[in-house]
RNA sequence: GCCCCCAUCGUCUAGUGGCCUAGGACAUAGCCCUCUCAAGGCUAAAACCGGGGUUCGAGUCCCCGUGGGGGCACCA
């Protein structure tokens, strides 16, 4: 059931400070979602107020893990759109007028106050209201002007009610009533001119006729001032949905820096740039977030992109603070994986083998081994360790795997040079031709078929475990597994010889 | 410290007063299948934070505790 039936215009508005964070793709994703289900627009802006910490190259890197989840924006500031520009610094001229219009409304007031110096030693606990101590709050509008003009360094302050209470609504939450009297007289414009991000949000969303604001819990705090904002403008609120935020995996509290890299060490990673690398899928990643803090259904767990468009809906996020759990994460790309077809399979795990220094210049090799590894596996990167063998020249198995349970050397190649015979003479080879005789060679030699096919796997895989061995010794061709038998034959002879 | 939010298996969750002897999924263990490994199937263990109300009846509503989380910048 669509949560609603309006198109509606989301916005996803991220600030450049940093590598984007999976709780921000999750917070673009149900964005997404809601638009696309709608018929609505996904409205990417940039929030790039703060130029101390802006980071080169992380909007690019926001871009690239938005396109490589499969959101596409349908308004942003590489593509434009009907109400840009879309990053807030570009915007920095509309502010001006809106924050004079506050002023002049009695909702906001220059203030000339060296704040920082005020707060200064301050433990947060016993910092005190700057609305209480503040002499500009109630200065005469053409005082202000005055000092301006003289060249005062001033900054612009919302001017909090003294009494009295907000109510706002939270989608999920209800509402939320907060006294006035435990708000402040937060700043509004900064002394460089530009906005704080709780002015530019509001007006740009008003600007930009957003209908649901979707933003992480982090931003319930300053709901209120928000609220106030708005009706200080006299505009109509969007709807607010506040979905929780992302725990660390054992659930105690938010990723830290210092969680962030103890998390890289072990190989994994909450920077959505790094998923493709360590082998996952964005499919696998995309249902994987939406699950946390939202759910369809008592059992539906399995969604594509395009399920979730037409199931996602705003009354089923949960409230409470969720913590990611990475083996589920990997239980889904393997899901994934299995839903994909092969030969896109073989395409992604490709630069896998690759990256371990195989090389692979047989395609049809490759989606052989793909369709092999499907079931296989839940990583992409698990590839290599599992099937890298099929792309060596010359493999090494241990001497002693070549000797079968309860078996001495000498049965052992007794037994290889039966096998080798029996493959070699076989007019076709395939499973069908060659499970039958060798299951019937090992009676002939009363031995368990397990002997023959565990002497194989490790003559032609030098692995104990491997893809099945008849599909393996298909794939590696009759030519290279006789070749392969017959290294174990010399190894096994070696074998005896030292004894 | 102050403000706000939250509270069901280890984790993600279903549950909107009787359908709950609390359902599903991941992870864990066992079994089946089986040439190893997987996949798949079956099974097991595993939760309503506590106390008061309200009600014929509470996981579900209210209050208080407790616990967890978030925020308290001229950052977003």
């Amino acid at each position: 059931m669509p949560s609603s039936s309006q198109p509606a215009r989301v916005r996803f508005a991220p600030s450049p400070t940093g590598r984007t964070h999976l709780g921000s793709g999750r917070t673009a994703l149900y964005n997404y979602l809601l638009a696309r289900q709608t018929g609505g627009q996904f409205i990417l802006r940039i929030e790039d107020t703060d130029q101390k910490r802006y980071v080169p190259g992380a909007e690019e890197e926001l871009m690239n893990g938005l396109r490589w989840l499969g959101l596409e924006w349908d308004e942003g500031p590489d593509i434009g759109g009907p109400f840009g520009p879309y990053r807030q610094t570009e915007r920095r001229n509309l502010y001006a007028k809106y924050a004079r219009q506050l002023i002049e409304s009695g909702h906001a007031y220059y203030c000339f106050c060296d704040s920082p110096k005020i707060d200064e030693g301050d433990a947060p606990g016993e910092r005190h209201k700057h609305r209480d101590v503040c002499p500009d709050r109630d200065q005469l509008l053409a005082d202000a002007d005055a000092r301006i003009s003289s060249g005062d360094d001033h900054v612009i302050r919302f001017k909090m009610p003294i009494e009295g209470s907000i109510t706002v609504t939270d989608a999920i939450r209800g509402d939320i009533t907060v006294e006035n009297s435990t708000l402040d007289d937060y700043i509004l414009v900064k002394s460089n001119g530009l906005p704080v991000y709780h002015l530019a949000v509001v007006i740009d969303d008003h600007l930009m006729e957003i209908s649901h604001v979707i933003r992480t819990s982090e931003w319930l705090p300053t709901f209120p001032l928000h609220g106030h904002i708005y009706n200080a403008f006299g505009w109509d609120q969007p709807i607010w949905v506040h979905p929780s935020i992302f725990l660390k995996p054992d659930g105690k509290g938010k990723m830290s820096k210092r969680d962030t890299e103890a998390l890289q060490k072990e190989g994994k990673s909450i920077f959505l740039g790094d998923f493709e690398g360590m082998g996952y899928l964005p499919q696998a990643v995309v249902n994987w977030m939406a699950l946390i803090g939202w759910s369809y259904d008592d059992k539906t767990e399995f969604f594509t992109l395009d399920d979730l468009i037409e199931k996602f809906s705003l009354e089923k996020l949960n409230p409470s603070p969720a913590a990611i759990n990475f083996s589920k994460l990997d239980h889904f790309n393997g899901l994934h994986i299995r839903e994909m077809d092969s030969a896109d399979l073989a395409n992604l795990i490709r630069p896998f083998f690759e990256k371990d220094g195989y090389q692979v210049d047989d395609q049809e090799k490759l989606e052989q081994i793909a369709e092999v590894l499907q079931i296989r596996l839940a990583i992409l990167d698990e590839a290599p360790e599992k099937a890298g063998f099929f792309f060596k020249e010359a493999i090494h198995p241990e001497p002693e795997s070549l000797i079968g349970k309860k078996m001495t050397s000498g049965e052992s190649l007794a037994m290889a040079g039966c096998i080798r015979e029996l493959i070699a003479s076989l007019p076709d080879f395939s499973e069908e031709t060659a499970n039958q005789p060798l299951r019937d060679q090992a009676v002939e030699l009363g031995l368990k078929a397990g002997h023959i096919f565990g002497f194989l796997r490790n003559a032609i895989t030098a692995q104990k475990v491997s893809p099945p061995i008849f599909e393996t010794m298909t794939i590696v061709g009759r030519e290279k597994v006789l070749e392969r038998i017959d290294k174990a034959i010399a190894i096994l002879e070696n074998l005896g010889n030292e004894n």
